[in-house]
DNA sequence: GCAAAAGTGTTACTTTTACACCCATGC
DNA sequence: GCATGGGTGTAAAAGTAACACTTTTGC
């Protein structure tokens, strides 16, 4: 007897499908108001009114509708806590296991998505809403821990290849804002001379005829990205498969999204 | 108002979820019983037999079961199919959109398998099952021939820093078996002696003290895997950060698995 | 002038790629 | 012997990484 994927008869009342999002910013401030020179990454937590888990902290989430696309359930949920609109959204893994959550069965499509750091910190957050540092989590609800570090090592990964730091940059930056950015969500420091040549060569940026002025030191040039910023709802097979052109980071290497 | 995934709210009885998998094999025939020196990719394909797309072939799949987990479900949607074992399993992506069927709503979690070339070929295959070349498919059914490109896409991309060639081969085998792997599913043409060195200064492959005799040429050394064969079901942070392996192909580079 | 970041140059080292050539077996 | 892959050698090309050095600004 085979099966084949049917519509109609697939609806199994048993099973919830809920969509939620790990949302990154990066910031530069330590939470109380003081800058840090070295900005990180943050995301924006739920807190839980209801059991199981009532009080601990969770990923902004919820049932998808009948009438919303994934990606669009993404969104919405990210609109709904932050008040943005993700600069970048992605799904990252659909969860399953059985016993993620107590007593029900719940499947969880979960995107990443990345807002604007300027614009991140305008916002005004509900009140069991909250900014955390990605590296100082409290306790998570189910198994959004393991979420959230999947999603981090994601980020990591693609931002090794692709321009997704477009996010978190105005149209224009200059090469050392852009590598504030790697530095900070790959948590090292990078050679400036190696990250500009690489960069340079990606073919991923261009140069303008502006600098930007206003540092103790010699001007800058601005840069602006080649393509304007992805959002890649519909898996398609990417970029080319002849040689890279790496975006970046002059000392780590390409990885696979999956798990090993 | 926030929404955080909560479990018993979530269940939309509108929306329909699905578990479907696309089974890669390597087979050196064309179908007919002539044996092709080339061999390439075959994937099992499960004719319709009712509406919609009714006569058309699709990917083997089915509805989620309460008590079974995703891989579970692709799994036992594999082994209906084909009676196989899968040799690796991993979720590939999640595809909801709102018109890929038609008058009702499905969410898909697809898989992506691998089953042994020796095995695939021994199988008996339902009446409405039937075996195909990937780069000749009928017109499938839904959105399955997209899928289907990103699978492939996804095991071509894969191949080359994993160890996933191991579904397709013995526990032992020649480097030129290993080669002709990843030449079928590159479809390029490789370096033997490139090939043979990348191979062995990734410490995927150990060589043993055996070989392999019958050819009319000087015998090949037997080799195996350091590693057992992989199933990723939770995903993880993967493989090291820091220097890739390099599996295999000397001529293309590691890629992201998700869309650019 | 001095500090600091912007930007260029140089060199050593590693990896990739192409291809020449020897080795061991079956016929 | 000779054809056929198995296996080693080698060198050019390309890419990576470390770091010295020059440039241009603010103060």
């Amino acid at each position: 007897m085979q099966r084949s994927t049917t519509p109609a008869e697939q609806t199994d009342p048993q099973v919830g499908l809920a969509v939620s999002t790990v949302i990154f910013t990066l910031r530069a401030d330590d939470g109380f108001g003081a800058t840090d020179p070295a900005p990180g990454i943050w995301l924006p937590l739920v807190r839980r009114i209801r059991e199981p888990y009532d009080g601990l902290w969770a990923l902004p989430g919820g049932p998808l509708g009948a009438a919303e696309s994934l990606a669009d359930a993404a969104s919405s949920t990210l609109e709904t806590t932050t008040s943005l609109r993700p600069r970048y959204l992605e799904q990252l893994y659909a969860f399953g296991d059985l016993d993620r959550s107590p007593a029900e069965r719940v499947v969880s499509i979960v995107y990443w998505a990345l807002v604007g750091s300027d614009e991140a910190k305008r916002t005004r957050l509900g009140q069991n809403v909250r900014w955390f540092p990605a590296d100082a989590l409290p306790p998570l609800a189910f198994d959004h821990r393991d979420i959230v570090e999947y999603a981090l090592w994601r980020l990591r990964n693609k931002l090794e290849y692709s321009h997704i730091a477009h996010a978190f940059l105005g149209e224009t930056f200059t090469l050392s804002e852009l590598r504030e950015v790697h530095e900070a969500v790959l948590q090292k420091q990078l050679d400036p001379a190696n990250f500009r040549r690489q960069v340079e060569s990606s073919g991923l940026v261009l140069q303008t005829d502006e600098l930007r002025t206003g540092g103790r030191h010699r001007p800058a040039r601005l840069y602006r990205w080649t393509q304007p910023v992805t959002r890649p709802e519909t898996p398609s097979p990417g970029r080319s498969t002849s040689r890279r052109p790496t975006t970046s980071t002059p000392t780590t290497r390409q990885q696979s999204e999956e798990p090993a």
